[in-house]
DNA sequence: CCGTGTAAGGTACTCGGCGTACCTTATTGG
DNA sequence: CCAATAAGGTACGCCGAGTACCTTACACGG
């Protein structure tokens, strides 16, 4: 922060990694409308020319700090039942996805708008990266006959996901209710993924 | 400038439409960045100060004009089949709500943020106002045998309008791929509606 | 028919944020 | 020790949101 009479300037790698912490930690507090580049500039100690010589525009470094703030992987649980395996990972979804992270992603996925590379970006992040855990659990339930094998396909393993994210979307609030998720689970989930021999 | 001798002024009703009817052309042409107060004040033939009398920002009147454009009803199809119902109304929605309408509706999403009374007005629009349709297609097919009376839940039958949604907001293109409709429909909504006593 | 309140038109601002230009200064590696 | 490279500093230009203030037409009641 405050420079010694010593100037020992940052180069590469050590700067950049200032520059993400500190939009990062922009993101966190104001979220991408605070997302400034003279804020984020002054926060990391240096100037504009800076980051305009790293990332082309304003989108691309806030994409840059969002990848670095959702690369907390998820852990994937295991309850012994798909049903508490399937809360359990909608709950940590909901709890460190939640506010600030859901308005942030809103703003992010507006205005990139005709860049599809940091959409591309984006969507590994959450789409395809989140997907994983999903299938960890329900192949654990098709091994024990919770679930019928023919639910093991991309979209019925992220529904639970989808239905979630869309909430944080379309209500545009901080933290999904518990009961959302247990609807979720009880209503469309489970029933969903469920051996038709097997009855509630 | 002398744009005609006869000013001819229009007031009230008149001029709002004129404005609203500017703003959705370049919601349509320009999409939610192209919405510029600047423009639709020159594209209705007005000024600035006109539009700032009627709504508050630039936000409101982008879900004003949005909700112009979005008020095309929903047909509700009757083919016979729930499966052929599904998507007959997938496909409606994925016609007339492509591009441009999801690029707009981002657009808005993300910019409306801290104002909850417009994201309320744009839930309306297009939460539980596209749920009417599904609840008709599904209470037939519960009717006819082909749905467990069960699945008559708001939740369960919105999920392929969610799906599809979400299509929109995580991949961004204009339009989805007849198949990815086939996929929620074969792989999704069926095997959650259907009666447990009918295999697939 | 006229006068007056209301609402529209016109114009010119301030403010903030993005992106750029250009120069100076430090660091590094050959 | 000396270039080449990269960082710092500063001042721009541009555009769009929102505001202020005045002028001008319209509409309606007396």
């Amino acid at each position: 922060m405050d420079r010694e009479h010593q100037p020992t300037r940052r180069r590469g790698a050590a700067l950049e990694e200032a520059i993400l912490r500190a939009a990062a930690d922009e993101l966190v507090e104001s979220g991408y409308p605070g997302l400034t580049m003279d804020r984020v500039a002054r926060r990391a100690g240096t100037n504009k020319n800076a980051l305009y010589r790293r990332w082309p525009n304003r989108a691309a470094l806030g994409v840059a700090a969002y990848r670095r703030l959702a690369d907390a992987r998820t852990r994937v649980p295991d309850t012994g039942t798909l049903r508490g395996d399937v809360l359990a990972l909608l709950r940590q979804v909901n709890c460190d996805l939640s506010a600030p992270h859901g308005e942030i992603l809103r703003g992010l996925l507006s205005s990139i708008g005709d860049e599809p590379e940091l959409l591309a970006q984006l969507h590994e992040q959450i789409g395809d990266g989140g997907a994983e855990p999903w299938r960890a659990i329900l192949e654990r339930a098709v091994a024990r006959g919770e679930a019928r094998p023919g639910a093991l396909r991309p979209r019925v393993i992220t529904v639970a996901l989808v239905l979630l994210r869309n909430e944080y979307v379309t209500r545009g609030i901080a933290t999904v209710p518990d009961d959302v998720l247990v609807e979720i689970t009880d209503e469309v989930y489970l029933p969903l993924v469920r051996a038709e021999s097997n009855p509630r």
